[in-house]
DNA sequence: ATCAAAATGATACGGCTGTACCATCAAGAG
DNA sequence: CTCTTGATGGTACAGCCGTATCATTTTGAT
């Protein structure tokens, strides 16, 4: 037998360099070729690694989101865990801002692909959208056990506050993305809705 | 001399077909060869009238920024001009949801622009990007006025709700525009905010 | 050592894209 | 009429893209 490779770990890296070169010149404009030098492979590989381009757009997008999904998870984690479910929220929905160049990487190839998605049924079969609802599910969970326990406002509407908040995050992660504003103020904006929700001020920082 | 056409006419024409199709099978997919089938012209003349591909995007997306305009107004002028300042607000802030197919073609195209402002300094340069702005003004002195007026509540911070509506309009549009939401869905929730500013229930219909 | 199969390299091919070039038609001015 | 000039049509060209093909290296089992 021939020398053995780790496919899973090769078609993660060369799906990495797909992202970097995404987040760098935008989603419409990677050949293969620049996905290739970028990972510094030979052209061949990816397509060894990934029979067609189709393919391996898939797989990027999953990765993405699952990169997504590992850096909202660390960002609660960091946040405190369970004590106070404000600072929850509000790590989840800061995660997704665009702030730093990682995220802003991930909200620019997250929404070409979400564009692509609307007319490309392949792409829209895809479970990355089942992450929004995932997302949804949990912060209604989490506004839903603040009410519960009194740091809620009584009258909030868990679900509709849930999509409120996530929506307004898109959109914010958006205008920040195009230059319109700063993500402060984006995240400010947010945190007069959590104001709202939670009364009683924002906890004292740790 | 010979035959002279009206050149303005002629691009709107030419631009309202690169926009059909766009609409139809994404921005990304759309060349001159499309475009000019779409419109029932030749290449040459796609070529004549917009002497860049470059050329003819830009002119796309301000037509496009001129079209949603008139919408909006359009849709604001039949909510009945001044008397219901929510019913403006209300007005302008469905008028950008993805509901019908002109509509959903707008939101698909402007956020297909937007994705390529970010990597494309000639696109990010363009005027379009002042159009939110414009947007979040007017948002923001019709619920100044409506709060001065009593309509709305006191102690609202007019610019920060309009912003807050904008985001949250553009991030439900695209949530609609990916078939995770149905378009009444998302003009519920922006209409419980529209409850929470303007307290006393909703105007009666006309 | 040998052989089979996995991994990698180099390159060619057909198709499509934006642009450029050359010709032709049409119509109003002289 | 005819000539000038704007408006069109047809088409070729160079380049890039995704994919396919052929060849070669590598390595572990026999």
């Amino acid at each position: 037998m021939p020398k053995r490779v780790d496919h899973a770990e090769r078609r993660t890296e060369i799906a990495e360099a797909l992202l970097r070169v995404a987040g760098r010149r935008g989603l419409h404009a990677v050949g293969m070729r620049d996905v290739a030098a970028e990972a510094g492979v030979s052209l061949r590989l990816v397509q060894y690694y990934f029979e067609t381009k189709e393919k391996l757009l898939l797989h990027g997008l999953q990765h993405l989101a699952e990169r997504f999904g590992e850096r909202v998870a660390a960002r609660i984690r960091a946040a405190g865990g369970d004590p106070d479910p404000r600072a929850t929220v509000e790590a989840l929905l800061m995660a997704s801002l665009p702030s730093d160049e990682e995220s802003r990487t991930f909200h620019l190839v997250y929404t070409s692909y979400a564009v692509l998605a609307v007319t490309d049924r392949a792409l829209a079969a895809q479970p990355f959208i089942r992450n929004p609802d995932a997302a949804e599910d949990a912060l209604t969970g989490l506004l839903d056990r603040a009410r519960e326990a009194g740091l809620a406002r009584s009258d909030v509407d868990a679900r509709l506050e849930a999509v409120s908040l996530l929506a307004m995050s898109a959109g914010l992660g958006t205008a920040v993305l195009a230059g319109q504003r700063t993500p402060e103020s984006a995240a400010e904006v947010l945190r007069h809705h959590l104001d709202r929700i939670f009364p009683g001020g924002r906890p004292a920082e740790a």
